[in-house]
Parts: structure tokens; C-alpha cells; sequence
DNA sequence: TATTGTTATACTCTATAACTATA
DNA sequence: TATAGTTATAGAGTATAACAATA
């Protein structure tokens, strides 16, 4: 067994950026997966459903095209999940004043009252967070606003 | 607004916490999924096919119920996609010698190498961790073991 | 010609319920 | 009787390719 890097990007990452990386990943595949899971179960919403109306902000027409992009399927994909929004009446679909090709959709009232209880339930704080020092909150934070300013090149 | 430090279960956690809880979702909805999805492409999986493929260690045979638990689905779902795997040549079924009902999966040879590979290329750490310093790489670490280690009475 | 949304197709995942073979 | 895995079924997500309307 040769010590071959498996990271053609030039240096290896420290043990410690490597448990970090590992410790989110564990973190988003059990944790918060069960949790996202659970409560878009609790208002009968799809996966891509729930993301799409977490995307959905009020008052702001989104074209299905860019749903398309937000959820990282194919444009295809939207015309069903669409549909089905909008036979449970959460979202409604518009023709684009400025180019009649584009149709976009919008939170219905009832959308937003849907809306608004998932996103509620979503960021509901989890205790092991809710109970870390002010001090640990707020490195946590500071660390975390870092990570999501900083492009990721594709490592 | 009372002046809530800490939190008594019923109380409102801090903005410190609330904003840390939306980043972490932030980051795994957006670059964490991104980068799962655009690895498990690589070698042609689903992410089911996936998640199986990573929580079958080597020489470790798993009852297909102790998967499906893992999966977080169904039990019936597993039939296909051990059906799927094993059909790639990845994975086989065994009947249990101590419980003739029971099945376990065992990674093949071809099998111990796809999951390698998609164990390197899903911890590839990312530039935005790799890059912050070492003292925060350390602190992220504890404070993420700590979480990790709390647990969750579901928020 | 290029783009947007739709449709058709084929495959996968998902839960439910009924079935089998073991225990 | 209870449990493990399978099958049948129905619904939803997914990509690809072809299509109509519009630009």
C-alpha cells in the first residue's frame, strides 16, 4: 500500500479538517436528514415539494425554470411537482408578462400558511445546539458564515 | 422579549443558535447535497444505492432489515435495491446460518472497490474547511463531537 | 435558431398490504 | 403467533428525447 494522497489538489487536508468534514457529513446523513424527514412527513409534503416551497419566498414569482436549477433537477421534473402543488392548491402558475414562454409559479394564500409551518418546524433549534455556551454559539457561527463565504472549488 | 440565555426547553433559543442551526441547513441543502450528488453520479449509484453501499463494511454481512433501518425506508424497499446492487455484481445475499429467515449483504470483491472509491471521493475535504486555520479546524471539531454526542430529543 | 414548458418513456424509490418460509 | 424477506400495487421523483409555442 503505497501513502498515495487521494487529493490531486496539491497538499492533504489536516486530520483535524478531515473529522470536521466527516463529522458534517455523519451530521447531515443522520441527524438532520431524520429531522427534514420527519417533519415534511408531518404536513405530507415530497421531499422536492418542501424544497421548492422553502424556495417559494411570498409575493415573488419564480420561473419553473429556476425552481429547476434551486431543486438540481431537470427542467422536466418541474412540470409533475408543479402539478401537484398546485392541485393541493399551495402554488399557482402564471404566464411572465415580459416573456410568454416563461411561466412562473407563486405561493397561494394557503401556500403561505404551509409554507410558514414548515419553515417554522424546519428551523426549529435542535437541544444539542440550543444547549452550547453563548461562546461556543457564537464561534459556531462565525465559523460557519466562513465556510458558506468561501467558494468551494469543486475540492 | 425576556432576556433568554439559556435554554429551559421551553424557552427561545438565542439568535446566536438560531442562525448556526440555519447555516448548518444552508450548507447541507445546498454544497453538501450538491457535492453527494454530483459523487454518486460519477459511478453511476442512486442515493440509496449509495448510503447501502456505505454502511456495508467489508467482510461485514447485514441483515437486509438492519439496512432498511439504516435507509430509513421500508423493509420492502431493500429488496430492489439489493436486487439493483447485486445485479452490478457490487453486493450478495447470504442466508444467515443462525436464522434461516434472515438475509445479510455482503460487499463483493467489485463491490469493496466501488465503495472506496466513493468513500475517498465524498470525504475529499472541501477548500472552504481546508482552509480555515488551525485553531479553528480544532474547535469546529470539538464543538461538532459535542453535538454529535448530545442527544436529540426531536427539538 | 434557441429557449421554455410539456409530454412520453423508462427506471428508481417509496409505503402499504398480502404472501412465504421460517421461528 | 410473530418475524424476515418477497411480491404486487400505486404514487412520486429522475433523466432523456421529442414537441409546441415563443423569442
Amino acid at each position: 500500500m503505497t501513502e498515495t494522497s487521494q487529493q490531486d489538489a496539491s497538499n492533504e487536508p489536516s486530520p483535524e479538517a478531515q473529522e470536521v468534514w466527516e463529522l458534517l457529513i455523519e451530521l447531515s446523513a443522520s441527524r438532520m436528514r431524520q429531522r427534514f424527514s420527519r417533519t415534511i412527513a408531518e404536513l405530507q409534503l415530497s421531499p422536492p415539494q418542501a424544497h421548492a416551497l422553502r424556495q417559494l419566498e411570498p409575493g415573488q414569482p419564480l420561473p419553473m425554470r429556476d425552481l429547476a436549477c434551486g431543486l438540481a433537477c431537470d427542467a422536466s421534473n418541474v412540470t409533475g411537482i408543479a402539478d401537484r402543488l398546485e392541485k393541493r392548491g399551495l402554488v399557482e402558475r402564471q404566464v411572465s408578462p415580459s416573456d410568454r414562454r416563461v411561466k412562473t409559479l407563486v405561493v397561494t394564500p394557503a401556500g403561505v400558511v404551509t409554507r410558514e409551518r414548515l419553515l417554522a418546524l424546519l428551523h426549529q433549534v435542535p437541544a444539542p445546539i440550543a444547549t452550547l455556551s453563548a461562546g461556543e454559539q457564537r464561534l459556531l457561527r462565525d465559523v460557519l458564515r466562513r465556510i458558506l463565504d468561501t467558494p468551494d472549488e469543486q475540492g
